[in-house]
DNA sequence: ATAGACCGTAAGCGCATGCATATGATTCCC
DNA sequence: GGGAATCATATGCATGCGCTTACGGTCTAT
């Protein structure tokens, strides 16, 4: 069921993304950045599950278009703190707007009440998760 | 979300699994048949959502040990039909106990109702994918 | 009888991913 | 000051997976 679902929500955002030229990571990454504003590379990795040396390569790209921005932290002459663009802001703002509407349509035979439910239960295992 | 509720999941059931030898497509096969009692192999992989060519090593091991049986099906010897045996099926029946204790672990901050929704919903969502 | 389709099988290709290693630079702690 | 740890980076390895091709055998429709 898990897979089945997974793929399926996947296959559902993922025309969203590629219609902005943005991957899976990629937003995931700009959604991170739009919660918490301000962080280092590892954290981020952290916090979005991602192998931190694979996030580099959706860095570079996301740097070159502009979308977020990588600054040394004067703390600490190691550390690169990234932070979204207005431009990266806006585009993540489009997105997710886009990505809820699509959801919507999907979820538009349950009533109101279990939307809700279901969302706010999604969003609690999140964030124990 | 999806990735890292995915993968929370995951995480939650690779244990159970691994305890008993089995793979998550090991399981998932199990479930379909427990569901489905007999089938080919190509509708078993259009259900679970697997590539057919690759779930043959995962029917290999299965039938190996038991799990589940091919048999020639008399209308057509292109075919295969898969089946749960008995110890499949116990097998099956003791996996699916486990994973749900254990949802009911990770669940069990929420109420009974919301509970019930949650999983009424990814159930209803599961059947529309 | 023949052509095309289908089944299960084996295997190839390319990609993504988890994990690991190595590097240079920097920081922290003893 | 020196050693260990950490950061970002690059890269290797093994594995899994989506997709594809090919094959021998079988089935269906003409």
């Amino acid at each position: 069921m898990v897979t089945r679902l997974s793929r399926w929500l996947i296959a559902m955002e993922q025309p969203i993304l590629t219609a902005q030229g943005l991957s899976m990571w990629g937003y995931v990454v700009l959604t991170a950045l739009d919660e918490t504003p301000l962080r280092t590379q590892t954290a981020l990795a952290r916090t979005i599950g991602a192998d931190k040396t694979r996030i580099i390569g959706v860095l570079d790209d996301l740097q070159q278009r502009g979308l977020i921005r990588r600054e040394p932290d004067p703390a600490d002459r190691r550390v690169h703190l990234l932070r979204l663009t207005p431009a990266g802001r806006r585009l993540h703002t489009k997105l997710r707007r886009a990505i809820r509407q699509e959801e919507d349509r999907l979820l538009n035979r349950l009533s109101v009440a279990d939307r809700q439910v279901f969302l706010r239960v999604l969003q609690a295992l999140d964030a124990q998760s």
